[in-house]
Order: structure tokens, then C-alpha cells, then sequence
DNA sequence: CTGAAAGCGCTTACAG
DNA sequence: CTGAAAGCGCTTACAG
């Protein structure tokens, strides 16, 4: 009915747009969709899954829900991975996309070099893009949608102090190579120490930082062993990313209790040393709904063209024992059988 | 297309069928809904929202939120609200939305006798419902959205546990009267007690509870002084429901510090005190999606004959100073410009 | 350039 | 009872 075609009186255009509002009128996105026959290809670029259940399994969750969702709209989606251990593997993917000329594009820049080559090309093409995860500064975004992981950290600290004595001891622990293309471990350190430095009273807790780059795989243990021993003794230990669990085998196996251990995510192996008492407290930042809510936002500026939030932080969720049970979405179960 | 008049050879129906579910084949909602210009009236029965920005206004800002979204379906919805001092305006509304014979209703089962009645004749006249905030066992209900009180009063006891001395002592304040028709303060106080109670080592900590009902409103200072004068000191205190900011008001009036104050729900006067520094943790449900599910569960029921989740549990969320701004939910800030 | 017709995948009132 | 036609609110290819 609202087309663009031609010239219009100005006067009279106006006229109509304002009958047009008296009568609210909006257009029936039902029916549009139907007589159109419109098809509308998205595609996603995100890290692979290298385990079950790893944590790029779950912001795919949330895309593949969406993908169901918007599937009677005609909204297809592509999801390419790359390695996180590769860099090429995601030039290649990012290629393959923009062969296929989609509407709009999902990515995870994680390669920081990479990924400003990608998203040049694709503002080149005008294509509009969301970042799911991690930012890009000054990129012509059409929304950001994840963590803020320098307040991440503020809150992990914040945990600790709660819960730890004044001159308490506490050891960071940055896990996994690559860390110059995160920007997450380092940011939540860099809001873990702000918390602390910026205490009105004397702060007295002594903190230590530590990286296990995964060539270390095989032998963190010792690592762990050397900074204990070199520091005396350690009340918390802040993991800033997901691998957290594995400081749980740790002190399970060197039989070291009463230390405060909190991590990041939500994921399987976390949730078990959760329940197990190890992990004190998961900061988790619901990867399914960003999933979701990145495809989403493409569908509402694209399809709906709604405008659309530029940046969209995910809660920053605090997970115990206790209200673990209450995290878990999309899970299949517990469903009726009416 | 599909229609289930008459009768056809249960073979041909068996080789009909088989041959659909090889085609994949879908109904198309949208031009089901274009074509059958189908309404579909809801009703909402909840309490009232007494002061600005009081509890109840977030479940309705979810369910608005779901009627705007559903009304291109043809859906509207029908809001009914009630005091919570009176049950006969909770009976008045039941009768109103009995007559207007809705497709579905999403109530707030606060008195439970009224309540009853009102399931009761839904029951009758066949009329799906869905329990929000509170749950009715053994109500034929479609489902129920809320949280799970008892474990946030073992979350709130952790919360204590973890960042207090083992020999506390600890006050747990129940805020405003009729509590006899409220579950969650009971059943937060169960938890509440089941967690020290539950502890392997020997629990030392000293819990005192009170109640201040909502006719002591002008001289629930004068209470809590006889009570903290009796007990002789208090570490921490926990209200087991909204009101926890008349709390904070309180240890800011009297010049108490350095008590660990943990209540319940995001309304804008706990946030200020969460801000302050009064409040330390804040546990919360996420009324919003509570109001925005309970309304697309009776759609998906209803419209679209999917299968429902009949307990539906929202996460038990642990809010802080640090992580507040990102639980906001529904703001109309930060809209981007394009 | 522009108006009018055909059609998207369904539902429903209706003729036979 | 049942098949075929009309129509839901749009878009698009097409005739003039």
C-alpha cells in the first residue's frame, strides 16, 4: 500500500501521512510476508565447539531457536565457525560469506586484525552487522550484544571481598593461549584490581596474577604448585574465563579446601564442580539469549525495520549451588504432555 | 486444509499422514491467522500497582509488552487488577472476567480461597489459565510462572553464610500483614532456616525472626529497636520480600553500620539502596518475563497448539551494586538513532 | 509511470 | 456432507 514510487505533492503526502496516523495505521507484517514471498538469507560467523559442551555451544543454541522462530518469515541462516587456534580459518569462513552476498551477518570478532578486514567489506557492501561476545570500537556496528566484562570483574571482586578477610590472598588466573585477541580475561582483571584499588578504606588484600597458556596444557598443575608455594598461601582464586573447572580438579586432587574459587560460564564441567562445592560462584552471561537476540536484532532492523539498540549488555548473572538449577535454559525437559 | 470432518479409511488417513510428515509439512500461521480474522480476548487478574514503580508494575510492563507483540495475531488482552488488602475486589474482578467468557486468563492466585472459586469455574467453562508469581498445587492449571521461593531463601542463607562470621546473629524481617495469604515470605523463611539448619559443620549462627505488619506501618522503627535492644546485636538482617528499602531507611536513621542487609526484588527505592551501599544483595525474579511468558504461554497453547512447560521457574538472579544496571529490563533508553 | 489484476497459503461461508 | 469459490491484507509482475 505505502510505496516510494514517483513524485507527490509534498502537501498532499503530508496529508495522508497524517490520516494514515489518526487511523494508527501499520501495515500487517502477516500479510506482507505472504504476498511477498520474500526470502532472507543471514549469515553467522562464530568460534566452533572443540568439546561437548564447550561455550560457543551455547550462544548457537540461541541462534538455532531464533533460526526456528523466523523460519515461517523466510529468514534462512548460515553458521560458519572457525577455529580459535586459527586466524585463517576465519578469513576463509568470513569469505565464504561474503560470496554469498547475505543480508545481514552474526560475528564473534575474535580476531581482532581479521575482523576489522571482515566488517570493512561488509560496510562496504552495506551489509549490517551484530556483534555477538566481544566489540569493535568506532565500526559501524549495527549492535553490540554481550558482556561487559570490565563490570564483570568489578562484581567478581566484589564477591571476594564479602567473603575473604581484609588481608586476604588472592591468585588470578588468565587460562588459554591467544590472550592478545581476548579482550575479555583482560578486561575482567583489569575491573578485578580497579574494584580493589579503588576501596575508600586501606585496601590489604594482595593479588596475583598468573597465565596458563594451553601449550602449558599438559602441566598446570606444577605452574600452580610453583605460585602457591612462591606466594605462601592463597585464600580465592579468580579464573577469568570458563576453564575454571579445571582449578577445581586442581584442588581436588592436591586436597586443598577452604580456598574461594569463582569463574566464568555456565557450562557442564562448571556447573559439576558448582555442585560439588569446589566453585564458590559461576559469573555467567546467558550466551543462549544472546544467540538469540543477535539474530533477532537483525530480523527487527532488517524485516521489522524497527530500530534496534546499539549496544546490548547481558546481564551479569551470579550462579551458586543454589540457584544453579534456575540457569539452565532451553533445556528439553520438564515439558507437559498436554 | 487439515479438517477432521467425516470419516476416511484409517489407512488412507495413516499413508495421508505419513506422506506430510515427509514433506515436512507446517501449517503456515500467517496465513492462517490473515485469513481466518479469528480474535482472541485474554484476561490478566493481578494485583494493583499501589505506589509508582511498586512490585506489580513490572509484571504488567512484561505482559504490555506480549499484548503489543500478539495483537497482529488478533489477540488482546484484558487487564484486571485488584487491591491486596481486599479480597472482595479480587472476587468483583473474577466475576467481570467470567462474563466476558475470555479464550484464556493469566492470574495472581494471591487469596487462596477466592482463588479456589475463581479456578474452579475456569475449570468449568474450560477456560485455560496460567498462575503467575504464585503457584495453586493440584489446579488443573495450564502452568505456572514464578519462582521458586524456598530456594531463594536457601540463596539468601548462603549469601549470609558465606560473608559473615560462623557465630552471627541474624534477623528476618516478614514486611506487611496477611501474610497467611502470601507463600513466598513463608517459604523464603523456610529455606531460609533449612539452609543453617542443613549445614554439615555445627551451625552457630542465631536467627531471630519478626513480623511487622502493615498496620504498624508509622512506628516500625520503634519494633526493630525493642527487637535489636532484646537480641543485643545483629550482623546481618534479611526481609523476605520488596520492602527491604524501609529497612535501609531505617539503619541510615539510626546511624547502624556494618550490618550485611539482603531483601527481595528490583524495585526502584531497593535499587537506590543497593546503590548507597545499605543493601548488599538483592535476589530477584524478573517479573517482566514473568508477565511477558505467562501471556505467550496461553498463546502458544491456545493459538498455536504447541506444547507448554507446566512448571515454568524463572532464575533466582543475585543482584549487586556492581552488576544493577544490567537488570533493567524493558528501558526505553539506548535506542539507537537509525 | 501507474492502475488494476493475480496470487501468497490459508479459512470460511456457501452452493450443490 | 463436501467441493469450489471468495477473501484475509498485502506484493509484484504486467498491461496500458
Amino acid at each position: 500500500m505505502i510505496h516510494n514510487r514517483g513524485e507527490v505533492n509534498p502537501e498532499t503526502r503530508d496529508k495522508i501521512l497524517k490520516i494514515l496516523e489518526e487511523l494508527d495505521y501499520r501495515p500487517n507484517i502477516l500479510a506482507s510476508t505472504l504476498a511477498s514471498k520474500k526470502t532472507h538469507r543471514f549469515a553467522v560467523l562464530i568460534p566452533d565447539v572443540p568439546y561437548p559442551d564447550a561455550y560457543w555451544s551455547k550462544p548457537l543454541l540461541g541462534i538455532s531457536e531464533a533460526a526456528a522462530e523466523l523460519q515461517q518469515y523466510g529468514v534462512t541462516i548460515d553458521v560458519h565457525q572457525f577455529s580459535q587456534n586459527d586466524p585463517s580459518s576465519f578469513d576463509k569462513k568470513a569469505k565464504v560469506i561474503l560470496n554469498n552476498k547475505p543480508e545481514g551477518v552474526v560475528l564473534a570478532p575474535f580476531f581482532f586484525r581479521e575482523s576489522n578486514e571482515f566488517v570493512a567489506k561488509l560496510n562496504e557492501h552495506k551489509i549490517p552487522f551484530v556483534f555477538i561476545d566481544s566489540n569493535i570500537q568506532d565500526s559501524k556496528k549495527l549492535c553490540f550484544i554481550g558482556q561487559n566484562s570490565f563490570q564483570s570483574g568489578m562484581l567478581a571482586a566484589k564477591l571476594f571481598d564479602l567473603s575473604l578477610p581484609k588481608d586476604a590472598t588472592i591468585l588470578i588466573i588468565h587460562f588459554g593461549k591467544g590472550l592478545e585477541n581476548q579482550n575479555h580475561p583482560k578486561q575482567r582483571e583489569k575491573g578485578f584490581y580497579n574494584y580493589f584499588n579503588s576501596k575508600t578504606e586501606e585496601s590489604q588484600e594482595k593479588l596475583h596474577t598468573i597465565e596458563i597458556s594451553s601449550s602449558d596444557d599438559q602441566n598446570y598443575y606444577s605452574i600452580i604448585d610453583a605460585e602457591i608455594k612462591k606466594i605462601g598461601q592463597v585464600d580465592g582464586i579468580f579464573v577469568t574465563n570458563s576453564q575454571v573447572y579445571r582449578i577445581a580438579e586442581y584442588l581436588i586432587l592436591r586436597n586443598i579446601q577452604h580456598v574461594r574459587l569463582i569463574g566464568h560460564d555456565l557450562i557442564r564441567q562448571n556447573a559439576e564442580s558448582l555442585k560439588n562445592g569446589t566453585v564458590d560462584f559461576l559469573i555467567c552471561q546467558r550466551p543462549e539469549e544472546q544467540g538469540h537476540q543477535a539474530v533477532q536484532t537483525l530480523f527487527d532492523h532488517i524485516i521489522l525495520k524497527k530500530p534496534v539498540r546499539t549496544d546490548n549488555y547481558t546481564s551479569i548473572d551470579i550462579v551458586t549451588k543454589e540457584n544453579l538449577d534456575y540457569y539452565k535454559e532451553f533445556n528439553q525437559s520438564n515439558y507437559g504432555t498436554n
